[in-house]
RNA sequence: GCGCCCGUAGCUCAACUGGAUAGAGCAUCGGCCUUCUAAGCCGAGGGUUGAAGGUUCGAGUCCUUCCGGGCGCGCCA
C-alpha cells in the first residue's frame, strides 16, 4: 500500500475543504517526536492567501480524515501537521505487495560494453545500477525490456577480423581478448600493408561480404560469450536475448536520415547532414550541430541511437526509455532527445530519460587505473573480492560461529559476500556523483555494506532454525506494541513508497539506505526486546515482524542483484 | 570562451528535491556477552555545509558573484 499517496489525498481533500490550495508537502517525519509524517505546505498556502498559518493549520487539521489510519494529528511550530500512523493501520499492510495498478513498458538501456575489448571497471556502474532499477520496476509490475547496445560494429573491427585471419585465430587465441586486441593494434600502428586491408575489411564488412560477415560474426560471438560469464558471475538479468547492437540498426540509419529529411530537420554543412537546434551553442555561441551523415556518407552514434529509439517506441511500445549512461554523454543525450520531440519520433508523453552517473575513483581520487595505468578488468576486479571476502571470513573464523560450514559453503559464501560488496558499494553511493572504490570499506560488516545486511538476513533466519519455528505457521499480521516494534513495523509499511520512488527516479541508493535503516531497526528490536524467550504473544508479534523483516531484505537485496545467504 | 556536474565532520557517504536541532559508518574515547550470531548494541566528542551577498515565515538545497575540482563543446563512440 501507497501510506503517501493516501494520506496526501486526505490531506488534498481538508486543503480543498477549507479553500486552501497549494501542495500538501508531506514528507517522513524529521524526527521520531513529530511522528511518521509531517506535512509542511500549511504555510505557503496560507502566505498566499493570506491568512494565520497556524489557524489554518488548525482548520485543516479539524477537516482532515484520518479515521482508522492515523491516531494522531498535531500541529507544531508555525504550521507543521505532525501525523502518527495508528498500528492497527500499520499491522494491515503487506509490505510485499507492490504492484502497480498501472503498468507501463519500460525500456531500459544498459551496460552497452564494447564487444571489441574485454569488460573492465568503466562498464559496472551502467551494468550494475540499470539491472537494478530493472529489476524494480519489473516487481513493481512493469513490462521491462532490457536492452544492452552492445558495440559491435565500426571500424575496429576491420583491423581485429583481419588479425584474426593472419593468425587463422580460433576461440582459444580469444581467451584473453584485451591481449588480442593489443596485439592488433600493435600490428596496425607499424604495419601500412596490415593498416590497408583492415580499411578493406570494414568496407567488406559494411558492404555485407558474406566471409567477412562470418568472420565477424564469430569474433562477436566469441565476445558476447566473455561477457555473459561476466553477467553470470555478477548475476546480471541481461542475456543473448536482450543484447541488440549498434549492427542490428544498420539497414534503419538511411531511412532514419530519411525521416529526418522529410521532416524538413536537415541542413547541409561542410557536406554533412546536420541538425541545428535552437537550445544548442557551440563555443562560438553559434548553432550547434547534431550530424547524422558524414561528408563521407557514413553515419554516426547519434543516428544510431536516433534508430534505436524509433525501434524502441515503435516496435516494442516504450512508454519510458531510460539510459544508464556515464554522465559525460548528457549533452549527447540531450540532443537526441531533442531530435527525438522535433522530428515525431517521440511524443510529448513518452518519457525519454538519461539516468547519469559519475565515475568510479581510487582512494587517491582519481580514475580507478591499475599502477600501469591501465583500466582494471572487470574479471580480475571480481577475482579479487571472492580472495578479499574469503580472507575476511576466514579472519572472522566463520566455523566458531557454524561450525558445520565446510569448505565448499565457505566458497560459496565468499562468493556471495566478495560480488555483493562490490556492487552494493556502487549501488549505496548517490548515481550522479562520482565514487571512490575502497576495499576494506566495501567488505567491512560495519555501516551501510552488503556484509551488514546479509548478516541481519541470516541472523534472522537464525531465529526460526534455532526456535524450529516455519514462519509460514504464524500469523500474517501483528499490531506492534513496543516501541522497537512499533519502530520496525513503521519500516516496514514503508516498503512500496519506497520501490516506488526509486523505480520513479532511478536511485538504487534510496533502496539501500532504506534496507539499512531497516535492519538497524530490526537488530535495536533484537539487542532490547528477546525473542524467542519472550512471552506467547510477544513472541509471536515478534517473530512475525522478524519474519517480515526477512522477506523484505531478501527481496530488496534481490532487486539489488545482491545474493542472500541463508547463515553466515 | 560557452555549457553541465560537484564542493557537507579527519576519511567515506546521507539529508526523501525549500522545512523544525544537518545525520550514519570508519577513525578516537567510554560502556554492554551465565538467554536468541558481540560480524552486534548503547553513549561521548567532532560542522561557519568552499566564500560573500540575495530571495522568504524558513536555505546544505533556489538566484548572483567569486574560489577550487571534474567533464563536455562539427563529421570517434
Amino acid at each position: 500500500m501507497k501510506i503517501k499517496a493516501l494520506l496526501g489525498e486526505r490531506i488534498q481533500a481538508a486543503f480543498q475543504e477549507v479553500g486552501l490550495s497549494g501542495e500538501s508537502l508531506l514528507q517522513h517525519a524529521s524526527r521520531p517526536e513529530f511522528g511518521d509524517y509531517q506535512a509542511n505546505g500549511v504555510m505557503a498556502a496560507a502566505k498566499r492567501a493570506g491568512r494565520n498559518p497556524r489557524e489554518t493549520a488548525q482548520a485543516v487539521v479539524a477537516a482532515l480524515d484520518l479515521d482508522g489510519i492515523a491516531k494522531a494529528v498535531d500541529i507544531a511550530g508555525p504550521g507543521f501537521i505532525n501525523i502518527t500512523l495508528d498500528e492497527g493501520f500499520l499491522a494491515e499492510i503487506e509490505p510485499l505487495a507492490v504492484q502497480t495498478a498501472t503498468p507501463q513498458t519500460v525500456v531500459v538501456d544498459y551496460s552497452g560494453p564494447n564487444l571489441a575489448k574485454e569488460m573492465h571497471v568503466g562498464h559496472l556502474r551502467s551494468t550494475i545500477i540499470g539491472d537494478c532499477i530493472a529489476r524494480v520496476l519489473e516487481r513493481l509490475g512493469h513490462r521491462v525490456i532490457r536492452q544492452n547496445h552492445v558495440g559491435d560494429w565500426g571500424t575496429q573491427f576491420g583491423m581485429l577480423l583481419t588479425y584474426m585471419q593472419d593468425k587463422a585465430a580460433d576461440s582459444n587465441s580469444l581467451a584473453d581478448l584485451e591481449a588480442f586486441y593489443r596485439l592488433a593494434k600493435a600490428r596496425f600502428d607499424d604495419d601500412e600493408d596490415f593498416q590497408r586491408r583492415s580499411r578493406q575489411t570494414v568496407v567488406d564488412l559494411q558492404s555485407g561480404s558474406p566471409t567477412a560477415l562470418e568472420q565477424w560474426a564469430r569474433f562477436i560471438a566469441i565476445s558476447a560469450s566473455h561477457c555473459q560469464q561476466l553477467y553470470d558471475r555478477l548475476g546480471i538479468d541481461l542475456g543473448p536475448d536482450d543484447a541488440r547492437g549498434e549492427s542490428s540498426f544498420n539497414d534503419d540509419l538511411a531511412p532514419t536520415v530519411n525521416a529526418l529529411t522529410q521532416r524538413g530537420l536537415i541542413e547541409l554543412s561542410d557536406g554533412a547532414k546536420c541538425i541545428f537546434l535552437d537550445d544548442f551553442k557551440n563555443k562560438d555561441n553559434e548553432p550547434l550541430p547534431v550530424i547524422v551523415q558524414k561528408s563521407d556518407g557514413g553515419y554516426l552514434y547519434a543516428t544510431t541511437d536516433l534508430a534505436a529509439l524509433r525501434y524502441r517506441i515503435g516496435d516494442l511500445r516504450a512508454d519510458r526509455v531510460l539510459y544508464f549512461v556515464d554522465a559525460r554523454q548528457a549533452l549527447h543525450f540531450k540532443q537526441i532527445f531533442a531530435v527525438a520531440r522535433a522530428a515525431g519520433i517521440a511524443s510529448q508523453e513518452i518519457v525519454l530519460a538519461h539516468m547519469p552517473f559519475g565515475t568510479m575513483l581510487g582512494k587517491d581520487n582519481k580514475p580507478f587505473k591499475t599502477r600501469q595505468g591501465d583500466l582494471i578488468k572487470l574479471a580480475d576486479l571480481l577475482d579479487e573480492a571472492v580472495e578479499r571476502a574469503s580472507l575476511v571470513l576466514s579472519e572472522k573464523e566463520v566455523q566458531v560461529k557454524n561450525p558445520d560450514i565446510d569448505d565448499s559453503e565457505a566458497a560459496a559464501l565468499a562468493d556471495m559476500i566478495g560480488i555483493g560488496a562490490v556492487k552494493y558499494a556502487d549501488l549505496s553511493k548517490n548515481r550522479t556523483s562520482d565514487y571512490v572504490f575502497d576495499w576494506d570499506q566495501m567488505l567491512s560488516f560495519e555501516g551501510n555494506t552488503a556484509p551488514y545486511l546479509q548478516y541481519a538476513h541470516s541472523r534472522i533466519r537464525s531465529l526460526f532454525t534455532r526456535g524450529e519455528i516455519n514462519p509460514n505457521d504464524l500469523p500474517a499480521r501483528t499490531v506492534p506494541v513496543d516501541d522497537p516494534e512499533r519502530r520496525l513495523a513503521a519500516a516496514i509499511a514503508n516498503y512500496h513508497d519506497l520501490l516506488e520512488q526509486v523505480g520513479q527516479e532511478g536511485y538504487p541508493h534510496h533502496l539501500c539506505g532504506y534496507l539499512y535503516d531497516l535492519a538497524g531497526r530490526f537488530t535495536q528490536l533484537y539487542e532490547h526486546c528477546p525473542i524467542l524467550n519472550a512471552d506467547q504473544e510477544a513472541r509471536t508479534r515478534r517473530l512475525i515482524l522478524s519474519h517480515q523483516t526477512a522477506s523484505i531484505l531478501a527481496d530488496g537485496l534481490t532487486l539489488l542483484g545482491i545474493r542472500v545467504p541463508d547463515r553466515m
